[in-house]
DNA sequence: ACTCCTTCTTACTCCGGAGTAAGTTTACTT
DNA sequence: AAGTAAACTTACTCCGGAGTAAGAAGGAGT
């Protein structure tokens, strides 16, 4: 009748990440809280004390999940931006592709980031936080070369004023990117490269510019 | 000993919105799941069945809470951008200002809209969608406004491309807003006025040109 | 074919906290 | 000063779900 395969056994690595992936479908559709072990359980096919003896906790599971996710994510971002081209506008550009490609090709994983686990305290918190700022600091080393900072004077009262400067466009940026992510998955037949191309359009000229102080207003 | 000021009674308005007060408080600092009407009734100086007989279920009360903080800051952005000024440029800037205004003196409404209402589902989370909607429309307005978009044909093919660009730049604009909010509490010192130039300085150049085409690579 | 380790399950315990039944006290009104 | 409606409390019930004790069953090596 039913061609079950009968539950194989598999080698404890593989188990865990099976229900690694479980976890962060439920954990993404459901958040932290009103996500049990039983629910996640079941969909990774296996019985609850396996999950705790693999994984430990449930806070662990979620850490696991955060974890594995925002390693995908960060050395996505990371590597597109460490390719060839020289130009900060180039690499910039290319890690937003990539971001915006991660986004579109792993819901899951981005909803499961960005929205359960920054609602959370503790440990979770804090590792995600660092995943963040290693973004923010690839960002805000593109921001300063693009302004030409080297252009300003050092030491002088200036320069902490454009370093300060620097980073706060940095956490825009991020902050933009995070939100046309959003937008990007309501809108059908947006490609990645497309809402990259459209962030950099916005925010290209301006960046240039400040290193020379121009702006609104002036 | 105790000054204690003999727990006066009060009329229920009054209650109602200490009760609210609380309750921002400790879902601001604990987040939906880990906050007890325990503690919002011990926080209020109240026993927890006038809180379920003021504000109904823990779902409720929290929705309430999003209700008022959600109609303060759309209140407040909005008045600030109907202000006098003609230019969409000035109006988006008294916006952005009255924003970042709002969040430094309102660190908790802020916490809770931003950090614990989003990961929320349910009527919560689209009473929350429907209030950045409405932030999120203001500014399409004057992002088109600012784009020259009158300049486009009607009914062109690129008519809708470019109401679709205004409505990315919009989401773009509000999440790097969200993010500097963000990043200004870190910054002791930072003006709200301050944080809103930075902001403008980055994107209003980008935003003129866009309407006639312009941006990164052209 | 017997060990022995790893994988895996059934069947529980136990508690935090949501929600409530029933009653008590204060302050207006006539 | 008596009546009454609103404000307010003590002291529970009850359940979902985190976490676990105890053991079963498959497979690799000898």
């Amino acid at each position: 009748m039913h061609p079950e395969p009968s539950r194989k056994r598999l080698p404890r690595k593989v188990r865990e990440q099976q229900m690694l992936d479980a976890a962060v479908q439920v954990f993404s559709a459901r958040g932290f809280h009103a996500t049990s072990m039983d629910e996640i359980a079941e969909r990774a096919q296996v019985s609850k004390p396996l999950l705790y003896l693999y994984l430990g906790s449930k806070e662990e599971t979620f850490s696991a999940c955060i974890a594995r996710e925002a390693d995908r994510l960060v050395d996505s971002i990371g590597s597109a931006a460490r390719s060839p081209a020289d130009e900060p506008g180039e690499r910039l550009m290319q890690g937003l592709t990539a971001f915006f490609g991660y986004v579109a090709a792993n819901r899951d994983s981005w909803v499961v980031l960005y929205q359960q686990a920054r609602s959370q305290s503790g440990a979770v918190a804090e590792q995600l936080a660092r995943a963040r700022a290693e973004i923010v600091d690839t960002v805000t080393e593109l921001v300063r070369q693009s302004m030409e900072l080297d252009q300003a004077r050092e030491g002088g009262s200036g320069y902490a004023a454009l370093r300060r400067e620097a980073a706060a466009i940095a956490h825009a940026l991020v902050g933009a990117a995070d939100a046309l992510a959003d937008w990007a998955l309501t809108v059908p037949g947006e490609q990645p490269e497309a809402t990259a191309r459209r962030l950099m359009n916005l925010i290209w000229i301006g960046l240039e510019r400040r290193g020379k102080g121009e702006g609104y207003g002036s």
